[in-house]
DNA sequence: GACTCATTTCGACAATTAGCTAAACGTCTA
DNA sequence: TAGACGTTTAGCTAATTGTCGAAATGAGTC
């Protein structure tokens, strides 16, 4: 949980997540978005793996980055219960993707 | 938003907040709620203070801090907006307190 | 005014963080 | 094998963070 935050405390990588709320997405096309240098944004990437909030496919050359939707749902509504604050349920925004897609499981 | 994120990236200070909730408390019993001295928790308020998470009054002596649940909720919520959630209109938990305790603005 | 209590500010310190370049290392494709 | 893609490591800044003890400040009390 405090991984979670930890990642989210840093504004490129709450972007990073942002833009993969579209859908997945190459390591590159991520890294290019951002004008930083290809070791910064890896660690960056680390540091969102590390909190589970992403996970990475080879496809040929490339990694491609999958957004952990339920690992950022449950620490973000995790911790706005102990506030009282509750989600909708069922109440997920359609995204233009499919279910499987949104988190995509392995 | 930044500022939120980092402030709530730090479990003392995310536990400082919870104990907020349950209504304003002065600084000095929120510190003996932590191993840590009184100038590291005076220092952690201040973070929590510079994200507008919290506010002070005085009372005699000591200096009373007050949640402020509309950033919290603001912060959170926001982010959790571009990601498609939304939480439930008006279902926030009764916390036993009356609404104008619960955020006690000035 | 002097004293006490509560809290903050002041230095100091070690650890962490974000950033860089350059180089090395996998893994795949051509 | 050579290139492309991405990660990792090394080595280096600069800034920030969490922590402390000691001192300063603010507000009430004697």
């Amino acid at each position: 949980m405090s991984s979670v935050f930890k990642a989210l405390s840093d504004p490129t990588r709450r972007k990073v997540l942002e833009m993969l709320r579209k859908g997945p997405k190459p390591a590159g096309e991520l890294a290019d978005a951002f004008p930083v240098s290809k070791p910064t944004m890896s660690a960056h990437f680390a540091v969102l793996r590390d909190a589970g909030l992403v996970e990475t496919e080879r496809q040929g050359k490339q990694v491609i980055y999958h957004l952990q939707m339920s690992v950022l749902e449950d620490a973000l509504f995790g911790f706005a219960k102990t506030f009282g604050w509750e989600r909708k349920d069922d109440e997920r925004q359609p995204s233009g993707l499919t279910p499987s897609e949104e988190t995509h499981h392995e």
